[in-house]
RNA sequence: GGGCGCUUAGCUCAGUUGGUUAGAGCAGCUGGCUUACAUCCAGCAGGUCGUGGGUUCGAGUCCCUCAGCGCCCA
């Protein structure tokens, strides 16, 4: 497949279907050894018609049963075609029978391939008609003097000019039965091209890919995927390979093939015979570097070498990354410790290139996977939730916003998207973000100012319920964001950690508060050793995601960065791990007392001359554990509990002063 | 045309093997200077879980239909 524009061969991952307006053309083709009886084919190309090999019908459809084997003449140029049976023939499309051009399409490569048909070129690589001279006995022409006579108006001209003075010309002859009927239809483009790609014929490399579909497949369940689904993407793109991979590309710059070839006597290059470099002198540059045994005044003379002209496609290049970056053939180290890497992260689009070129490599070069894992992530789309594009001049561009939001406030916003999931531009977000970050060290100068003044405390000191109940509530956070993390699940870890953080925040701080600024003791202790365990084990956990706040945090207490540091377990809070209940209780009724305070519109610092607390005997236990920390947090002075199985929370607010 | 995904509050999204009364943030509304934070805090309000069927004691969750949106491929 060849780009006229680009003037480079593309690759099946380069192309794309786009829809557009055709015509069907239907000539008539005679019989050779009856010319007035006529068969009639429908194409979308009659510029083809030149380059027409053969007419091909299905071998079950009866019409053309009795034709098969036999000879028509293509119209205007007369040129002798077979008419044959193939089952790719459509029956159904058209009048059922095709004329097959080298190359029209893909389905003429295989039919040509297939059927054995001569190449009959007539596009060249600028996209406009070659010469030609229907005297070649490759034409098989009846009638070649005025073959040449008409293709002579054709030579020279691009496809679409080609194609309107053909049509002219068939008219005239009456071979073009009626007028156009348009239609629309799947044309193949180079992804970044704007004129239909051209089949010519060209040298080029390849890696033979259609062999390995099924190993290749087999290599792509064996990938552990984020999310599971998109390993579809890639069987689906692996099942339907229909060309082998082209890797040579004819641009000006990329990496080289590295070959040369040498010149006959007579200045010919035999293509046959590629000189090929010695291991130990890659690389090379082959338009630079002289072929082995040859001096560099041979270049380009007869006797002497030439170099390979073209460049490696992208994907061929980049699809060694995983090796490169592992050390390959430099550190053997670092590359037998490394390779199979652990994670391969990209976006979704790009599966069909950059991930299924890194496996058929890895299999190739090493026989195995190039990685364990796929992260596959979605898009950041606009604000409107559409797809960025240049042209549509709706590109967001990530300085404004870093600048705007800060680091950690863009990072907690990307953060939250799941794996596989598009994420729009969302600046709301980023400022939820910020505000988070802002908490992180405001509540972090609490908790580190109390330990300036009193000292910390270890895991030992957490003696009040209330704090190993915080703790272990903590744990199982903790446990949770590691099994996310393993799982590539980042945006869960995330969300976790800080709906732990917040309820920290607001009810747990608020509950010890008090109880952190007493004097020493047991009690005093026991709360600044959980707000410690709690604050390292969480920024521990926000690392990640605000990684700018959390380090500033860690450098007041440490010289070493919280990103070197351990990532926390939930058995470093300690082995008396607390009832969840008491924590879950003392915020809940928290709740109700602020509850209360604000549908009386008083303040968060009015008085509660009585609660009354009217729950089963299990549930009252666990508000007992915490009773002194929920009293002075909400200022309540006297406390009642009735036992029943019918919950209520009663808050009798004290009068205003 | 084939494959895949999505559809839950005004907006952006959670909802882990089916199981009390479906959650969060933002926006909205009403309040509060509470000594880490007013760049803060509290509370309230807001949802026929896209449509129509089915399985089940029980469905946002499982199965099928349809619709809309998006991506990949042909």
């Amino acid at each position: 497949m060849w780009d006229v524009d680009f003037q480079t061969a593309v690759s099946q991952a380069e192309l794309e279907d786009r829809e557009r307006p055709g015509a069907y053309h239907r000539l008539r083709f005679a019989r050779a050894d009856d010319p007035s009886t006529f068969i009639e084919i429908d194409t979308t190309r009659p510029e083809l018609l030149p380059s027409c090999v053969a007419l091909v019908a299905h071998p079950d459809d009866e019409r053309y049963q009795p034709l098969f084997g036999t000879t028509v003449r293509t119209p205007l140029f007369e040129v002798g075609v077979p008419v044959l049976a193939h089952r790719l023939a459509d029956p159904d499309k058209g009048t059922g029978i095709a004329m097959i051009c080298t190359f029209g399409d893909t389905t003429d490569v295989l039919w040509w391939r297939e059927l054995g048909l001569p190449t009959r070129t007539t596009i060249g690589r600028n996209g406009r008609l070659l010469e030609v001279d229907f005297a070649e006995p490759t034409f098989t022409c009846a009638n070649p003097e005025r073959a040449n006579a008409l293709y002579a108006e054709l030579a020279g001209k691009t496809v679409k000019a080609a194609q309107t003075r053909i049509v002219e010309l068939l008219a005239e002859s009456g071979d073009l039965l009626g007028e156009p009927r348009p239609i629309t239809h799947p044309v193949k483009f180079f992804e970044k091209g704007d004129r239909p790609l051209e089949i010519v014929s060209s040298r080029q490399w390849f890696v033979s890919t259609l062999p390995l579909r099924d190993v290749l497949l087999e290599r792509g369940e064996a990938i552990a995927w984020h999310p599971g689904y998109m390993s579809h993407r890639y069987a689906n793109w692996v099942e339907g390979l229909n060309q082998d991979w082209n890797i040579s590309r004819q641009r000006f710059f990329g990496v080289p093939i590295p070959l040369w070839y040498p010149i006959g006597a007579d200045g010919s290059v035999d293509y046959s015979a590629p000189i090929l470099p010695a291991v130990d002198q890659l690389p090379v540059d082959p338009s630079s570097d002289t072929a082995p045994g040859f001096n560099p005044d041979q270049r380009d003379v007869p006797g002497g070498f030439t170099a390979d002209p073209d460049v490696m496609d992208t994907w061929a290049t980049s699809s060694l990354t995983p090796q490169i970056a592992c050390g390959w053939g430099d550190d053997d180290d670092l590359f037998t410790r490394t390779f199979p890497m652990d994670l391969r992260p990209q976006a979704h689009e790009i599966i069909r290139t950059w991930l299924f070129s890194t496996v058929v490599r890895a299999h190739l070069g090493h026989r195995s996977l190039p990685f364990t894992d796929a992260l596959i992530s979605g898009w950041v789309l606009d604000p409107n939730r559409k797809k960025m594009s240049k042209s549509k001049g709706n590109v967001v561009t990530p300085k404004p916003l870093l600048e705007a939001h800060g680091a950690d406030a863009v990072r907690y916003w990307a953060a939250s998207a799941r794996p596989g999931t598009d994420l729009a531009v969302d600046e709301a977000q980023m400022k939820v973000g910020r505000r988070l970050a802002i908490k992180v060290l405001n509540v972090s100068r609490f908790v580190l100012g109390r330990l300036e003044d009193f000292g910390a405390g270890s895991a030992d000191a957490v003696t009040e319920p209330l704090d190993a109940s915080m703790l272990s509530q903590l744990a199982e956070v903790i446990d949770e964001a590691t099994v996310a993390f393993e799982g590539y699940d980042y945006a869960r870890a995330l969300e976790r950690t800080e709906a732990f953080f917040w309820s920290f925040c607001d009810d747990y701080v608020e509950l010890v508060k008090e109880r952190a600024y007493a004097e020493d003791s047991s009690e005093s202790r026991s709360a600044r050793a959980a707000l410690q365990l709690a604050l390292e084990a969480l920024l521990k956990l926000f690392a990640p995601f605000l990684p700018f706040a959390t380090e500033e945090v860690w450098r007041w207490q440490h010289d070493t960065s919280i990103h070197r540091s351990r990532w926390p377990r939930s058995e470093e809070l300690g082995s008396t791990i607390g009832n969840p209940e008491v924590y879950a209780q003392a915020s809940r009724i928290l709740v109700d007392l602020r509850r209360a305070k604000t549908t009386e519109k008083r303040s968060m610092r009015a008085k509660v001359a009585q609660l009354v607390i009217t729950d089963t005997d299990a549930v009252l236990a666990a508000v007992r554990a915490g009773e002194a920390d929920l009293c002075r947090a909400g200022g309540v002075e006297a406390i009642r509990y009735v036992t029943s199985t019918k919950a209520e929370v009663e808050v009798t607010l004290a009068d205003e002063d």
